[in-house]
Order: structure tokens, then sequence, then C-alpha cells
DNA sequence: TAAGCCAGAGTGTGCGCAAACACTTATTAA
DNA sequence: TTAATAAGTGTTTGCGCACACTCTGGCTTA
């Protein structure tokens, strides 16, 4: 009846053995007679043993090292908030036993990516961390972990390929549908809405594609066929050619209801909607940017939708560690939910754990 | 230049002095001369000592109790998400030696209340959660136990008095202001909107009262005065009361745009509307009770504030094993976001942890 | 002058686990 | 027959910490 915590000493008094005995046979170690075997299984479940983790990790005293392959915040500022997220979990988790190694490559050049990569193998790390953002690139590599049997954890692209532990992210198209009802609700029942693409290679970002698919559904399936959806891909590496083509947008569609960028890069056309003194449009995009934040509470941005990058550098680490020093079950996906932030709230989303 | 972890014997051999001094130092206990702190205190700072917390737990061996004081699920079905959270840390943190009681009231009767509340001072736990929903009637046990110097921990409802170890849950004000936005966004230029507590005892709801001066004040800050807000409080004790009430104010503001619900109750309003089959207002609410998913799926209602009661009381007894167990600093207020719930990202809401 | 006291410091033990190590018996090969 | 090996099991150590315990030497007091 009491509620004594029940230790491996306890299983092997039960059952007759040693110690020794249990703990080969909690870890499939060495050689055990079956007969012993099933007898101490049996009582190991008739007691509900758990591993205590404290001491588990005491007595362990191994050292897991994590390797975690994001992109630069330096060109892009999205990924600071991953780099944020992974060294937070660092933080809190290192008590279990890890130490995490950054290997930060450029998010524009394929061959950085393949580089640091390249690395990150060589170093044989204990797991792995990824943002695959190159489909094609990573997968020699997945290939080449899953056969030196590295657990590796993606995030921000869900790729399935090779088995990864984990995907910690969103779910793209669920995003996109969310999206499209945030660029409807409240806009009459007529009019243009305009998704836009911003500095991408599409072809190669599987899940802007699905973002793009769940827009156009969300449309579909609720029977709006009266709005006109248009889309566009924009590069600010022409900056004049990236005015030229959203005047040439404004002007043919005077009826835009709705502009739906599918990154973070938001606030590159809210500072164009702020010069021209562009009023009335729905602007709707990703991720609490310094530079979105400022326009939602100028209310030149309506809605974002936080993908929590912070969160998904965490959890990714968190993930290996529990897999790793905790012997613990990981989910295989791991959805963060599509939060939807606005001025009101914008607040109590902004650097929370 | 390496790496490796400092224990308290690193910091002894350093100092010249024992283990046993280090321990004294380090906990303020038993006798040392000035020198030798002031010396192991330095070479604590400039070695950036961290306790390894695995060691700690293992070493302290100690259970602490914690009590839940919380009102029962059977009777209003919103106090189940807490009551999981609860559980569910337990199951969580138990390898750090906790364990929680559970005292249920019943969240309409003070009487019950006051009695649950005496035995949890009798029963002189460790630490205390606490959801203070009657006011006036908590502050004595606040008083007692902070006297006793027992941590507690609030949630759901905000006090500040007798210096709670840490508040969980939301901005209240801020929230309002939140619903003020859903009820008002994409609802034209002009029309009633409703604000309604149901079965709610005001006077001795302070987070309520918050609530509906946020939303007044959301219209007003935006000079939105060509609103018509109004306000009720109906009943569902009398039921034929409550549906008359509704049938009233409907009849009376044929221009009725949106309806606030204060609580988790939004589901009452949504089944007289669904009755009635009275479409195109745009119903708000708190909280991811089934009744309430089922609505927002329907398309009846149109936004639910997340306020995430598992997670508060997952905090909770989050929050009172680090003070007791792990000796870390916790904050004194943790606000949990104001999450936007609408059919396209409720799944993620849905039990997430 | 010895007994008593006490501030200040050192020593030892146990928490539950993982893992290295040691031991016993049965089986096989030389 | 003996040695070598395999199979199964038991014993011990150490992880870092908390905390009770022990020891020392200088001081006071009868």
């Amino acid at each position: 009846m009491k509620n004594k915590i029940v230790r491996i000493k306890d299983i092997a008094e039960k059952a007759g053995v040693s110690p020794g005995t249990v703990d080969r046979v909690l870890h499939n170690r060495g050689r055990v007679s079956d007969e012993a075997r099933t007898k101490i299984l049996g009582i190991v479940k008739e007691l509900k043993y758990e591993p205590n983790l404290s001491a588990r990790v005491l007595g362990t005293n191994r050292l897991y090292r994590l390797a975690a392959l994001i992109p630069d915040a330096s060109v892009d500022f999205y990924w600071d908030a991953p780099r944020r997220g992974v060294e937070k979990a660092e933080s809190d988790l290192k008590q279990y036993g890890i130490a995490v190694e950054q290997y930060i490559f450029d998010p524009y050049n394929v061959d950085s990516f393949l580089d640091k990569a390249s690395q990150v193998s060589e170093a044989n790390p204990d797991g792995i961390l990824v943002a695959p953002i190159y489909y094609r690139e990573a997968l020699p590599f997945f290939q080449d972990w899953s056969a030196r049997s590295i657990p590796f954890v993606l995030f921000n692209t869900q790729l399935s390929d090779y088995n990864p532990l984990s995907y910690i992210g969103q779910d793209s198209y669920q995003s996109g549908m969310l999206a499209g009802k945030l660029a409807h609700y409240g806009q009459g029942t007529s009019g243009t809405i305009l998704l836009a693409h911003i500095d991408e290679d599409i072809s190669n970002s599987a899940h802007l594609i699905r973002k793009e698919q769940g827009f156009n559904d969300y449309f579909k399936q609720n029977g709006l066929s009266q709005y006109n959806i248009i889309r566009a891909e924009l590069n600010r590496a022409d900056l004049s050619g990236f005015h030229y083509g959203l005047d040439s947008l404004m002007a043919s569609h005077p009826d835009l209801k709705s502009i739906y960028i599918t990154s973070s890069k938001a606030y590159t056309v809210a500072t164009y909607l702020e010069q021209k003194d562009i009023t009335g449009i729905n602007l709707i995009g990703y991720d609490l940017l310094p530079e979105n934040i400022d326009y939602v509470n100028k209310g030149i941005i309506r809605f974002l939708i936080n993908q929590n990058s912070k969160g998904q550098g965490y959890w990714g680490i968190y993930q290996l560690t529990h897999h790793l020093a905790l012997k613990r079950a990981v989910d295989s996906v791991k959805y963060l939910p599509l939060d939807i932030v606005t001025k009101e709230n914008i607040e109590y989303y902004i650097d929370k754990e």
C-alpha cells in the first residue's frame, strides 16, 4: 500500500537474483537465462518499475555530443530564434550530460551547406539537429547518418526520407489554410487576394509549396470562387524590380484586399506599403522578427502566424536529449501550434519559452 | 580551456579546505571563518560553479508534499484541464521527489472551499497550488500560509495579496482587449455587440471585471463609438429565464453583430443559436471544452481564446518543484499567451503539452 | 591544572544506477 | 584427462551531493 519507490535492488530481491542480472535484462546486454529474464520482466511490470533518472544520469556519467546544423542568422535573421532555442535547451538540459556544437551555414549558398554538413558527419556526434532547407542536397547525409545509426531531428522543413528520429515544426498545408482564413475573413464578399513568395527558390522548398496548396484549398473548400487569387514571386536581389513588381500588381488590381507572404519577409512589403502610404490592405505573414513586430504594432501587418522558431530549436535538442540521455520514447512528429498573432496579443508571444 | 564540470570537491581543493566547509558556505549552515567563506565564494564565482541537480536530488532523498486546491471538474468541466495538467506535471516531475495531493472543492459552494482549504492548512504541505476563485475567503488562508512560510502558487485568478510565490495565468485585461478586436474585426462599421457573463457571481470575480474593462477599452481606444456595446448577466439556474433573456436581446437588437462570452460557457449560447437557427452572429468565448470545440468545428463559435488551463495546472506544479526541490528562482508572474483558436488551427491546441 | 566547552574544520555514508569486474559451473576441444 | 571457453550470475565502484558525524586545538572556568 505504501508508495515506496521501486529500485533495481528490490526487483532483484523479489526475483532471487542479483542486481547485476536485473541490469542485464533491463539493458538487453550480456547473457541471461530465459527463466530469469521472464521472471524479472514480470516483476518489472508488476511493480511498475521506472528508472530513477537522477541516478541514471549520475551513474552513466556520459557526455552526449549533439550537432546543430542551422543557417546563419546574420544572413537571414529568421534563424536567430532557433539558435536561441538551441542555446536555451542546452543550458536547461546540460545537467543530463549533453553538449551542443553549432554548425552554421549560409542559407543562400548550397556549398556552404554541403561543407558544414560534411563537418557534422566527420565530427561523428551522438545526435544531430538540422534545418534541411536544401532538400536534394540533404538526402545523402540523411542516408549516411541513418547507416551509422546517428539519430537526427529535422525542424522547419518536414521530410520523411531515411526515417528521422523526429520532425519539429508546423503543418505547412494547414498553415496555408489558416492564412486563407485570415486573408478572407472580414474582407467583404469579393476581391483580389495576393499570395507572394519573397526571396525564395520555390522548386527546392517543399514547405512553401504546401503552404500555397493549403491557401488555395481554403478558398476552394469554402466555395469562395468570387475571390480572385493571384500569386507572385518577388526577389529583393533586384530591389527596383521588387518595387516595380509591387507597383504593377497594385495598379492592375485596385480591388486588392489581402496579401499573404509565405515566409517571414512580410516586413518588406509592409515597408513598401508604408512608403507608398497605402492603407486598407490586410497583410499577413509569418514570425515574430523585430521588423514584423514593429509593423504589427503600427497596424500595417494585420496578422502574423507564429511558427515559434525558437521553440523548434528548443524542442529539437529536447527530443535528442530525451532519446539519448534519458532513453525515453519521443514522438516522431511534433507539430507546434499555428499561433495567430495580432496587436492585442503579440506581447505574450515575444520570447516566451 | 577544457569544459570540465566543476564539483564541490574542486572548489574545496582550490580553496585548501574540505568539501564539508564548502558545503557549509553554499548552504549557509554551521560556522565558517570569514576568511574561508570569502575565499570559497570567490572561487565559486570564478569557476562558475553550478550544483549538479541529479546528484542533489539523489543526495537529499527528500519527498516534497504538494497540495493542489482546485474546483471539482464534475461540477464545471472547465476544471478538468487544470487537473490533467497537475497530474501530468506530477508524473513528469516525480523524479525530483514531489508528490501531489489533490483537494477538490465545489466551485459553486463557498463552504466547500473553506472546508478544503482548511484541510490543506492542516496537512501542512511543503507547497500549495490554488485557484483562488473566492477572493475574500481566500485571503485569510494566504495569510496563514505566508506566516508559516509555505510557498503557494496562484492560477486562473490573479491576486497579489500576501506575496504568492507565483501567479500562472493570463492577463485578463488584455484578454478582454483581444476579445474586443475579435468581436469588432470584419463586422462592418457599426452595429451592436453584446458582452455576456454566464452563471457567474461578478462581484467576487476580479478577473471577469478586468476582462470587461479591457473589452470596453478596446472600443474606446480605437474610437469605435459607432458601436453599441451592451452587457448582460445570464444564469442557467433558471433555464427558461436564460432563453427568455436571449430572446429579448435578439429581438431588441436586430443589428447584433457579435457576442462575447467572458467565460468558457460560450457553448450554451451556441446551443441557443443553433436551436433557433440564427446565423451570421460572430460568437467569441474561452477555452477548449469539448462542447466549445464542437461548435468551433460547426462554425457556430467563430473564435475561442485559449486560456490553456491544462498548462496553468502544469506550470503551477512546475514552479513549486523548481522552487522547492531544485532550489531555482521562479518568475513571480507567468503570463500564458492569449491563443486565438479557430477552425483552421484548433487541432494543434487540443491537449498539447 | 584538569575538565568542559565550542568554533571551526574534516570524514564517512548513502541515495539508485551503470558498468567494469570477478566468480562459478557447464560444455567443448585438444 | 585437462585446459580452454562459454554461459550465467554476483560484487563492487564511483558519479556529486547533502548531511550527520567526528576530530582538533584553543579557550574558559572551577
